[in-house]
DNA sequence: ATTACTGCAAAGCATTTGCAGACTG
DNA sequence: CAGTCTGCAAATGCTTTGCAGTAAT
């Protein structure tokens, strides 16, 4: 995020940290936990705090920037820039690697519910299994 | 979960906290905490430590007999009972209610990955909004 | 200059682990 | 009676908080 960059909060003030960390997350494809988002900050030579860190991802999420997902059967909570798309990530239960989904079922979907009038403002979808990798060794398992 | 209850797992040792545990998922509609579990089952003059419950939930979460779910922005996994329907629920952001769904986003719908490969075993949809009658109050609280 | 932000340490809290004694099959 | 499970205590690991010094506007 640049300076002069249109999309950083209004009233906001700017410090390195708070660049540094949205600078990871800009150059990330994935979403990142805030350890892993201070281990990059660090090696860029910007030194930040965890705390820090912790802080400036609750700031931002409470502006909307950022978003945060808790992805079961990890205790970490992962952050990623708020880039208005619309996304799902499938989690391998064994090695808990995040693989992101390139739709959505509830496009052309019509949610029917025991009782009527629930406005919906939003959903979490959580696909679990096993990736490529990890269903050799499951399967490898399994076999012997 | 009864003497005989052909659910039980195979090959699982069988002891009062074990049971306990169980019976106190057995008798709850929604899906509870560890400390809750753990609370209900000393009320019930069953004593269970907390460690122990954790180790119980776990080896049943293994043998499938429960689930867990993580729930956004709340830091405690809750369990219920692997009870086997396919079913999914909306929450009210207001009141905690729970709306039952009748139909899922994934009949019909085939998941396109970033990376091949990826076997699915399951999902978990949440689903939030406001029910019927918290909207009102939602939309009144707006217009002042 | 004033107010907010960060470094750092330490606390919090859910969850996990180690170990010796108790219990199940 | 052998191996597993539990009580208990203590550790772990993510996240939050308190405070004093530092930096941004």
């Amino acid at each position: 995020m640049q300076k002069n960059n249109p999309s950083w909060p209004a009233g906001i003030k700017r410090t390195k940290q708070r660049e540094s960390v949205i600078s990871v997350l800009e150059n990330s494809d994935s979403p990142l936990s805030a350890m892993e988002i201070c281990r990059q900050a660090k090696t860029k030579n910007n030194s930040v705090w965890l705390s820090t860190v912790y802080r400036i991802l609750e700031l931002f999420v409470r502006e909307g920037v950022v978003t945060r997902t808790d992805i079961t059967n990890k205790d970490m909570a992962v952050y990623e820039l708020n880039r208005h798309l619309h996304r799902h990530y499938a989690v391998c239960l064994r090695c808990k690697r995040v693989i992101e989904m390139n739709n959505c079922p509830f496009d052309n979907f019509v949610p029917s519910f025991s009782e009527s009038g629930f406005h919906i403002f939003g959903h979490k979808i959580e696909i679990y299994g096993y990736c490529k990798d990890c269903e050799k060794l499951f399967f490898k398992g399994k076999e012997s």
